[in-house]
Order: structure tokens, then sequence, then C-alpha cells
DNA sequence: GCTTGCCTTGGTGTGCACTCGAAGGTTTAT
DNA sequence: ATAAACCTTCGAGTGCACACCAAGGCAAGC
């Protein structure tokens, strides 16, 4: 699969997909007789990976710093603290981001009501439920 | 309260406070005898909103585009609206985060079977249902 | 009255993550 | 055989969101 493919299947521009591969964000793509970039079907599998930490916020940089520590354990179960450990400071994230929509959520459900204060607003932010 | 204090309350740095002043995240803060900024509460209370918002990965240029909007309509129904819709947008977002997360725990799960297909790594990313 | 420590504006610099342009090589169609 | 439509590398440009000066003003303490 040569790079216009790749890019159009997974919605990355061509750019962008040899810019990974310059910083090391994929192992160095397989060419062709003409020098052409030939992708096989685990490149797209580990540039779909790489897509899925990149929109969860991940930099380019800590990303790549991951992926050589991930190569230098040979030892599995390491690697698989490592994906845990990854694992969970998205989860970390997220649940940063669900406070901001809980704060939304309340605002909106106290909309009619006189403004916040300051402590007010910090405790519907941090509040830990749901809101609806 | 000055822009020193205001700045070690949240966690702004000056420069950025100064930043979103100028850019139109707030409105012009009031300025004592001297010239310096004195931030009202209410001022803090946006600042907080902004940082919230700021913090869930809204950008400078939508956010000022959405303030903007939001003054034009003195109508509180449609004010009301505005805000259930930038709500909305946040959990869409919360929930492509979801999903990466979804997937990386499957691939903790299966850390041990064999490689998997893209259609299988497709397939565990769109997965609605949380794992762990 | 001079230093220290705030603040101000205006302009420039920085880091990230692309994004684009130029110059050139290969295959396909006319 | 010439144009179109791909691809390549290399280097430079872009946009965002600050971060960092420099030059200067005000207020308090010694």
């Amino acid at each position: 699969m040569n790079i216009n493919q790749v890019s159009k299947k997974l919605g990355i521009s061509k750019d962008t997909l040899r810019y990974w591969e310059r910083v090391g964000l994929l192992k160095p793509i397989k060419r062709d007789v003409n020098g052409y970039r030939d992708y096989s079907k685990y490149d797209i599998n580990w540039i779909f990976y790489i897509r899925a930490l990149r929109n969860a916020g991940m930099s380019v940089d800590s990303l790549v710093k991951f992926i050589h520590l991930y190569d230098e354990h040979s030892d599995k179960e390491k690697r698989k603290q490592m994906l845990i450990e990854q694992r969970d400071a998205l989860l970390k994230d997220l649940n940063e981001r669900r406070k901001t929509v809980n704060y939304l959520s309340y605002k909106i459900n106290h909309f009619d009501t006189t403004l916040l204060t300051y402590e007010n607003e910090k405790l519907a932010y941090e509040s830990k439920e749901d809101i609806r």
C-alpha cells in the first residue's frame, strides 16, 4: 500500500506520515523498486495505534520516548506495565475533562439562578459526580 | 486583586492573563490609579471558566468566537442553548478519548495473544463498551 | 534620594507539529 | 515524446499559544 492509500484510509496527510517516520514514531517503511514507501498491514496497525494516542493528546516527543523505552525492554511484563501506565495517564486526563463537562452542566442547570461565587464555581468544577 | 495574585490563585502565568485579555478572552480589566490591572471577583470567575475550557482542549480562537456570539444574544434561551452545545462538543471529544482508553485496555488484555489484524484493532477502538 | 519590587506596553523569540515548495525521478496515457 | 500524476528528499514556512525581553513608571523602605 502506497502513501496515498494509507493517507486516505487513515485520514492522515502524506506529509504527516513522512514526518512521523522521520522523527521515529514509525520504523523505516519498506521501499519498492522506485524508492516509494510500501506500507505493510503491520505498519497500518501501528499507525492506527499512533493516531489513537496522538488524538488522545499525547505529544509526539513523549510518544517517541515511550516507543524507545518499549523497544528496549524485551521483558514482556515490563512492556505490559508500560501500556498500563500509558492507559492510566490517559484515564487521568479523561477525568480532568469530565470535570470540565460536569462544570458546564452545573452552569447550565444553574443558568437561571444568580451568578456563582468563585467558591461555588470551584466546587462545581471539582465535583466528582456526573451531573445531568 | 492584582495580576500577581490572580496568577498565583489560578495557576496561570501573568503573561497568559495579559495575552487572554489582548485577544478578547477577557473583557478589559479595570485599572487602578496607577494603570495596574485590578481583577474583580467576577473577572476571577470568568477566568476560572476560561481556564476550564482551555484545559478541556478548546482553542483560544474558537473560544473568542464563542464569546462574541454569546454576547450578541441577549436572548437568555439562546445563550443557554450555546452552553449546552459547548458542553456536548466536549462530551463528544470525551467519548473519542474514551475509545482510545478502551483500545489500550483491549491491547493490554490481549497482550499475550497474537498480533491484531487491522480490522480487529479498529473494532477494539470503536468498541462502545468500557473495558477494564 | 536611591534601591527594590512591583506594574505597564510593545515587540520579539520559542516550541510544537505539521505544511508547503522546489527540484527531480518514475510510470501511464495520449 | 510529451504531459499528467504519482513519488522522493531537503529545507523553509506557518499557526498556535504563549514566554521573554527592554524600557519605563509608581510606591515603599532604608
